[in-house]
DNA sequence: ATGCTTGCAAACTCTTTGCACACCA
DNA sequence: TGGTGTGCAAAGAGTTTGCAAGCAT
């Protein structure tokens, strides 16, 4: 499978890579045209601002999963006129549309983006408090299936998402 | 299964009664003796003050996945006079020895505690932000099998949580 | 031109911290 | 009694809000 790619990141400040090592590993994003951008932001029903463009564009580019500060650090560094708090309305109406979605942590201090909106599963290593995108078909279809045979009563699930506690091993 | 539970709540300041209606169902918890309680808390190695008897009490008393400031109350309604502060502290101190757990969630505004610390898994219903307790050790077994057969690479799972999003049917 | 978006700053919520006093072991 | 835990209040981090000015359609 070429042009996968792997992505990690730290709860912290610092941005740490993540070598690829496993099979089930995630589309690496490729810099996006702002004409694509733009595009996928009238497709959604939003207007075309700069400001949009730009934060959409940072969200695909960033690696991991990044909070709104990070997304504005990201922002910053082409336009530094962009506000902290277009980027939380910003995110708030992706989020809204589905253009991108929030991470669920358990013990988050802030809120996380995961541009990536197909289904996928998290890796939490609780050493390092790193979350780390896998993705992994069959088992999608082994669940899907499990609940497709004996379904939940009172309860029509749309998606799911396996969280997945642990270590990193060498 | 006799003598068994289940738990819902809203995200706001109500808190709703949940009918029972799955197979995959909660133990009840029965309202705990203080002396098993100080008995816990010695286990875990924490000094059994009364504020913390308090606190683990109400942390097992709550439906669902309450708040600091739900447990708050709930210990005020007893002991007006404990502080906020305590009770994130004293909630730190439990998560730390394993007394309870945060619960992980998308678009959660504070930390969420969960008393069962048992492995088990949780719907969200996306119309009314309603987590939902659900366990089920066949879906366990089924995961665990998979993941004994092929395994991750670079990543030891200690536990995994499986987060369902879905909307309540009547 | 109209109305959605932005920047700014203040306000708000949740959580942490420092310190003197209290209390468990 | 010694050292940990608590209450209080202030500070800190993250997020939201209100409003005038700016910009996309």
């Amino acid at each position: 499978m070429p042009g996968y790619g792997f992505s990690g990141y730290f709860c912290g400040e610092s941005f740490l890579p993540v070598t690829p090592s496993s099979d089930h590993l995630h589309p690496a994003v490729s810099r996006p045209e702002p004409a694509v951008l733009q595009q996928r932001l009238a497709a959604a029903g939003l207007r075309a601002t700069h400001q949009r463009i730009l934060i959409l564009e940072s969200l695909l580019v960033l690696p991991g999963h990044p909070t709104a500060e990070q997304v504005h650090r990201q922002v910053m560094a082409n336009t530094p006129t962009v506000s902290l708090g277009t980027v939380y309305k910003t995110l708030d109406s992706f989020v809204e549309v589905g253009l991108t979605k929030r991470v669920a942590s358990a013990d988050a201090q802030c809120r996380r983006y995961d541009s990536d909106c197909s289904e996928h599963h998290h890796l939490y290593c609780t050493d390092t408090k790193e979350i780390i995108d896998y993705c992994n078909p069959q088992l999608d279809a082994l669940i899907r299936d499990f609940f497709a045979k004996q379904g939940l009563e009172n309860f029509q699930p749309h998606s799911f998402s396996l969280h997945i506690a642990g270590t990193r091993v060498s």
